[in-house]
DNA sequence: TTGGAAAGTCAACAACGCTGACGTAAATTC
DNA sequence: GAATTTACGTCAGCGTTGTTGACTTTCCAA
């Protein structure tokens, strides 16, 4: 890890493939933060768009489809494959809008409960493990950094998640 | 990495709910980070697993697809698919080993350094971008965290990457 | 009461993962 | 020199998750 530099000129003399090795960072990373809760959901016939809406209906109970469609980043069509799946068997149920009937407010279910605390333990695990090798000011760096590649809009949806804590 | 103590709070008093934001970060981060070629790559019918192949021909140019096999980690016949297309469209040139003749080395043609050159403008931009907002010692914290994320496996294989070639 | 938003569904398709099986050429081992 | 292993390519088939497009039902609001 030791090719820099003496302070700031890190920023200003960043060469090309000084962000290159940022740009595989992400890359590899992505891989090591997704591996566990994908080896939990293959065992269960589930998959990665399964394990995101379980997290934003877990993170935002009673949110509507189209809030979880602009969340997600996906068509309905896609998203409501994979809610059908949940719903059947048994994961999420469907609350029927009060104020707006058209609506379908989302909940996990006991169960759909259950397995979201597994896959979150799992990614919260590997996650705190490295923030604990980085240390903490590595981790503001972080979130700075990721906060800052998103698109505006997307970085919208989640400081509206952000909401209510640090 | 700055293991400082004075700040060590931040650490041991980490929330389930401030990691979890470390999550939903990568999340949405992450589609930012693919969103700049993906763009490009969606004009010419190309996808991510072409861009990822271009990026790692050009990385270490003369590689060969076992190793490159191991990077992706995905399978041969997955790889084969992306390599054929690339192969086919001239972007990529094959070169039989001279030392042993059944490896394949792999080279961008001019065409393809062409389209990974515009690839990784937009990416770099992006990520150059972030680092800009957010700092020069956020860099450092980015990089250690993500680093600290990967899979050992993973990891052996990024630095590998770092340390100048093949 | 009618226009339009929200939700759901059907059909078809593409990208990109996977497994399994098989083939070929070259290197290595016995 | 024969047998085995390695590196690569390919065929066939399948699953997940994304996409468009077209259509219906339900229901709010003007």
């Amino acid at each position: 890890m030791a090719e820099n530099t003496s302070g700031d000129e890190s920023l200003l003399f960043l060469t090309d493939e000084q962000v290159r090795k940022g740009i595989e960072a992400m890359f590899f990373a992505y891989r090591g933060f997704t591996a566990d809760p994908d080896r939990i959901l293959e065992d269960l016939d589930y998959g990665r768009a399964h394990h995101r809406a379980i997290h934003f209906i877990h993170r935002s109970p009673g949110t509507t489809v189209s809030n979880l469609l602009a969340i997600l980043g996906v068509t309905k069509q896609s998203l409501n494959r994979v809610l059908r799946a949940l719903i059947e068997q048994g994961l999420v149920r469907i609350e029927k809008g009060r104020v707006d009937q058209r609506e379908r407010h989302l909940y996990l279910t006991d169960k759909g409960s259950t397995l979201e605390r597994a896959l979150s333990d799992a990614q919260r695990a590997r996650m705190r493990a490295a923030y604990r090798a980085a240390g903490p000011q590595a981790v503001q760096g972080f979130r700075a950094v990721l906060e800052a590649m998103m698109d505006p809009e997307q970085r919208r949806q989640y400081q509206r998640l952000r909401e209510g804590g640090p």
